[in-house]
DNA sequence: TTACCTTTAAACATCA
DNA sequence: CTGATGTTTAAAGGTA
């Protein structure tokens, strides 16, 4: 043992250190700014067609009782109460029956040729680094702690690769375990017997790093691009912006990062211990953003041609009086990854949606309400929508072309858009752009951003790359101290009026607990 | 090329 | 004693 680590250390607080090195601690701050720098500078877009990424295994269906259960509030708010989050695999094989789109069926599942099948690369390691692993199976877990028995037990349940692999995974898992900052032993319970061994959990300092290298897999088409936002799932350096857009970024990142459909499940939770966590603290707006997030990640297991009317009904049904357009760009762009993953789709070409979801990642701040389509736009649209024939050269730089208008809070007029405004494909001719120009024009692409800074008309209509940086001073400063608060209870504080609630000194683990208790 | 990260293997200690 | 668990070191390969 070196030195400058004694047993209690596993006890104590640990230096806070960002990145999931076992070995190579570094200061927090430049390392968070220095992916938000990153994420900042990289904005071309990929080419979908040569997007690298692949399958998990899953012999078990991510449709399960147990992973079909985590909205839990959202039952006993009666809120989702329709939604039917028991489906067994009876039920998925007639879903998948009834929603066969064309030749390529989808299997409730995703699609038989799709390479996110789960299915496919039965004998293929999953994409995930044991740190991953083994965070995905404490946050499965409803106490956020688990014996390593457990982890290796719900490894082998989700990823049967390990189960016939050589054993010297589990060294490695034991290995992480110890070495790796992100995971902590929780203290015994004086006279809890719990045999052998020590449960584990997720040292809430680092929660954040663990969802972003959870993000990072590059098993989606935009990993180099989209893969996370620094302030979505649970409030990154600058949460501080608002929780719609944390609710935004969540359901984009989530859904980008997550190989679908075996961690579903666990994205829900992840999402619901954030909900849960809002629940005190967010009006009634934003509980009904809350529903729109859980029908949209209902959504993913919907084709994506039926995405659209199936989420409205499921909207309307739970959640009454619900304002439609609350839910468009949620459900439009939750359901256009399995489109444009699926580049022998012909709707796989980029949509305006697309755009305005790369849009709403590359900028990540919370003064875009709404993405419309200049004439300056026209070019790399076109060029966007027509891949190019060699497949490689095809990447276009948004912030030059994408303009922003500031637009708070919800459309005066939300029935005069419909949701098939938005899954226009392509645009064949100038006339088609400038309708679709003059459409966004009165309704956009609205990112409902409540509590959101104003933009001035001005500045948010000025080429993004000549806008001002998003990380002020005051930002880096939060963004400091929400890394030192740490995890999911750093999650939204903005500068609320007085009397709202402050940071929570609370982790999501306690936060946890105490829903549990209170179900009880 | 270098620094860093992840995986793998192995040795050893501790505990039930 | 045995097997599971936990810690540490080392090395190799990958990545940015």
């Amino acid at each position: 043992m070196p030195p400058n680590r004694k047993p209690e250390d596993t006890l104590l607080k640990k230096p806070l250190t960002l990145g999931l090195s076992q070995s190579y601690p570094s200061s927090a701050l430049s390392t968070a700014l220095k992916h938000v720098k990153i994420e900042m500078e990289d904005t071309d877009l990929p080419d979908l067609n040569s997007s690298c990424f692949g399958a998990i295994r899953m012999d078990k269906g991510p449709l399960d009782d147990d992973e079909l259960k985590p909205l839990g509030w959202l039952h006993t708010t009666n809120v989702l109460k329709d939604i039917n989050l028991d489906d067994d695999d009876e039920e998925d094989e007639s879903y998948s029956k009834e929603n066969d789109v064309g030749s390529n069926t989808y299997n409730g599942y995703g699609y038989q040729d799709d390479p996110m099948d789960p299915h496919r690369h039965i004998n293929s390691k999953p994409p995930f680094s044991f740190s991953c692993l083994i965070f995905m199976s404490i946050e499965d877990c409803p106490l956020k702690r688990l014996p390593v028995k457990e982890i290796y037990r719900y490894i082998q349940d989700h990823f049967p690769y390990f189960r016939t692999a050589p054993t010297g995974w589990k060294n490695s898992v034991r290995h992480n375990l110890s070495l790796n900052k992100c995971f902590r032993k929780v203290d015994k319970i004086k006279g809890q017997s719990l045999g052998k061994g020590s449960l584990w959990c997720v040292d809430p300092d680092y929660r954040p790093n663990l969802l972003q290298a959870l993000r990072k897999t590059p098993y989606h088409p935009y990993h180099h691009v989209l893969p996370y936002s620094p302030y979505g799932f649970s409030g990154g350096p600058l949460s501080n912006i608002s929780s719609n857009q944390n609710r935004l970024s969540t359901v984009l990142s989530a859904y980008n990062g997550v190989p679908i459909p075996a961690h579903i499940a666990l994205v829900e939770r992840l999402l619901n211990s954030q909900l849960t966590h809002n629940q005190a603290h967010q009006n009634s707006l934003d509980l009904e953003c809350e529903v729109d997030a859980a029908a949209t990640m209902m959504m993913f297991r919907t084709p994506p041609d039926r995405r659209l009317a199936e989420h409205d009904r499921l909207k309307r049904e739970s959640y009454p009086g619900a304002r439609p357009i609350a839910n468009q760009n949620l459900i439009i762009m939750g359901g256009l990854a399995p489109i444009q993953i699926r580049p022998e789709q012909p709707h796989c070409r980029p949509t305006l949606s697309d755009l305005a979801e790369t849009a709403l990642n590359e900028l990540g701040d919370n003064r875009i309400s709404r993405v419309a389509v200049t004439p300056e736009n026209r070019e790399m649209l076109k060029a966007k929508c027509t891949p190019s024939p060699s497949g490689m050269d095809h990447t276009y730089s948004l912030s030059s072309s994408i303009k922003v208008q500031a637009d708070h809070g919800y459309s005066s007029d939300p029935g005069d858009v419909e949701m098939s405004d938005f899954s226009d494909e392509s645009f064949e001719d100038e006339s088609d752009m400038d309708q679709e120009s003059r459409r966004l024009g009165d309704s956009g692409v609205h990112f409902h951003l409540e509590g959101g800074k104003r933009v001035d008309e001005k500045e948010a209509l000025l080429p993004l790359k000549k806008r001002p940086p998003r990380m002020t001073e005051e930002d880096k400063k939060l963004a400091d101290a929400l890394l030192i608060l740490s995890g999911i209870g750093a999650e939204a504080m903005p500068a609320k009026e007085a009397g709202s609630p402050g940071p929570e000194e609370s982790t999501d683990v306690m936060m946890t607990e105490e829903v549990l208790e209170a179900s009880r």
